[in-house]
DNA sequence: AGTCAATGGACTGGAGATAGACCAATAGAC
DNA sequence: GTCTATTGGTCTATCTCCAGTCCATTGACT
């Protein structure tokens, strides 16, 4: 059928109840490194009210978090959730729920996240930088570079990310988040090789400086060749 | 403050309640043109399946477009909830909201919508399109240019949709119908002008003509071209 | 040593959403 | 003309989620 208008707009309301949809939000946070080991989340009051959710369900998934070993409270003034600083490791998904995201949505997710990054970066290369926020671009550039292995598509997702923060548009910030957090799982499934690294940091900069250098068709390529590698690759391991 | 990371990962994890969203989704449909005058909605137990909410809910929703005149539901085999001929027309928003929407998003929304949208049209024009998404895609762009004014705006935007629809990415799709209703309700505030709609055909045109050549580089920037009209119109209007 | 503001932790009553069963009407099939 | 499958309309018991309140703990500051 040609018509998947229906399919788009009859889709689900919610995708499940508010305490799944917490702990995925949680640990967006955490995995797209939005907040570090050591950071402290906001407090549950005020964190319950910006995600529109009552400050039980919140708790119940800040819970769930800490019996993960993502997390840790601690009680008291000057206390707070605290992001732990050794990691939980990302389970690898078995081969059947593999095969399964990818009949579902693999080319759709990819579609997607080349529209939103590409369009990302040339969308920053297009705007006036403040100095805050080429300084925040570079910060997020150099961590992800100097990232030991088992960080690294921690601060490789917060880079691309800061991309779209410079951007100026939440919502592009969101949607960017949200995409991406449906690919890490399937690149979690895939081994990360030091080759690999390095030509990814050598993209990264040629990115960052066409971004900084205020060329919006030289930032839509470099993101445009950056993304085409892990795209054959997932296409690589799961067809 | 530069890192609108926060912002954007610790947004609400639901908009409003069910019902509300569930309108509002209904909305989505008449007002984006995917259902059209005397159409009729699915069976309301498959749409509230579709739509994860429980049956009650949906009642609920499509009572409250009822009363406001966008559908009508009729009993019995055969019977169903219908879409009306005359669709009521949309309530100038007061210049006081405007100005809020203005504030809050206006660049927020734009930023998105050109990426999606320019990104749709490139993505459309890359893929090898299948007869019937070729029949479709002049199906809408054909329907628009015939649309009477009153007609133009739901036209438009199904047009538009149906360009998401054949890059084959329902993310996609339901990404730029959720952009195009934030935007649809401040282009409801400018006058439409028989000239604008003639440029704005000939410029669909060349976008359609771009996409069904398979020239993704030509699609794009027609895209980009026909995006800007509106934009420097929302600009000039609200700014 | 004492104070206190900020934070996590726990409880309760009520509003809203759900699942499921059942009723009522309708138009086509026979 | 009767039958019947499909659809909207209604009701109830249950569950989830929420808003609000109060308690417990902590550590910097005085």
């Amino acid at each position: 059928m040609v018509v998947q208008a229906n399919e788009a707009v009859f889709r689900p309301v919610r995708a499940g109840n508010p305490f799944e949809e917490t702990v995925e939000r949680l640990l967006q946070a955490i995995k797209l490194g939005v907040v570090v080991p050591g950071d402290r989340l906001p407090p549950e009051r005020e964190l319950a009210a910006r995600l529109n959710v009552s400050r039980v369900t919140l708790r119940e998934a800040i819970h769930a978090l800490t019996e993960a070993g993502y997390v840790e409270s601690r009680r008291g003034r000057y206390g707070g959730t605290f992001v732990n600083e050794q990691l939980p490791k990302p389970r690898r998904t078995p081969a059947k729920r593999l095969a399964r995201d990818l009949a579902d949505g693999l080319d759709d997710a990819l579609t997607l996240r080349f529209v939103l990054e590409t369009g990302a970066a040339e969308a920053a290369a297009t705007r006036e930088l403040s100095d805050a926020e080429r300084d925040h671009l570079e910060r997020c550039l150099a961590d992800t570079s100097a990232a030991r292995l088992a960080d690294y598509r921690r601060l490789d997702s917060r880079l691309h990310l800061a991309i779209a923060e410079v951007t100026g548009s939440p919502s592009l910030t969101s949607a960017m988040a949200d995409v991406r957090m449906r690919l890490n799982e399937l690149l979690d499934a895939i081994p990360l090789l030091e080759r690999n690294i390095q030509h990814s940091n050598e993209q990264h900069q040629a990115i960052v400086t066409a971004i900084l250098a205020g060329d919006p068709a030289a930032a839509r390529q470099a993101m445009q060749e950056h993304l085409s590698g892990t795209a054959v690759l997932l296409h690589g391991f799961l067809a």
